[in-house]
DNA sequence: CCCTGATTCGC
DNA sequence: GCGAATCAGG
């Protein structure tokens, strides 16, 4: 595969938008992570607001020539120079009585998207499950990938509020137990009249 | 171990 | 220009 225009547009599209490397490459497809990140920066379009792995990096060769403050030639923003006074500026003074801060979107406890946690599913799977979510890895949303168990635990309303996170089962996006209450046969959630 | 981006360097 | 290999880090 080549670097055609279009898929070029699809690289900076989604390196924009965030999207890892792999991610791009995968939806590119015919191209590794690799040369989806070489291909960012011969196009000059590296620096995105630094995500986890890549870090900052000093520069290897750079020599610390200028350390110090510089005399600017040109004239520099500073907009306000010596300014005793910020005056107009944010930073809410004094009410801080501080609190859980903003919380509960939803009253949280009421009514809450069925989950299937209740009824119609096999008791027990439901038991493999609720076993299963102490040894659950709790991962934020962001911490989620591929092949960790995407099952939400808890009240999104809430600080309780995780993923399951443990490995997934091959192909599905939840671990096994999870999965055994997700994907249920047809013919066990058949009609089950009480 | 999973993942991330960064760099190098032969092609 | 390309990207595998390697590196460095979470």
């Amino acid at each position: 595969m080549s670097w055609t225009d279009d898929r070029v547009e699809l690289l900076k599209k989604m390196w924009g938008e965030g999207q890892s490397a792999s991610q791009i490459a995968k939806e590119l497809g015919g191209v590794t992570r690799n040369a989806v990140i070489g291909k960012v920066h011969r196009l000059g379009l590296s620096n995105r607001a630094a995500t986890s792995g890549a870090a900052p990096k000093a520069e290897p060769k750079a020599k610390p020539a200028a350390a110090a403050p510089k005399a600017e030639p040109k004239v520099k923003p500073a907009p306000k120079a010596a300014d005793p006074e910020p005056e107009a500026e944010e930073t809410q003074p004094a009410p801080k009585p501080n609190l859980p801060a903003r919380k509960a979107i939803i009253p949280a406890g009421q009514p809450l998207p069925p989950q299937p946690s209740a009824n119609e599913i096999s008791p027990e799977a439901l038991a493999k499950v609720s076993e299963i979510e102490k040894k659950a890895k709790r991962l934020s949303l962001m911490e989620l990938t591929e092949r960790t168990c995407k099952w939400p635990v808890g009240d999104p309303a809430t600080e309780d509020f995780w993923f399951c996170g443990l490995p997934v089962q091959q192909g599905k996006p939840y671990c096994e137990a999870h999965v055994g209450v997700a994907f249920q046969p047809m013919s066990s959630r058949r009609d089950r009249r009480r």
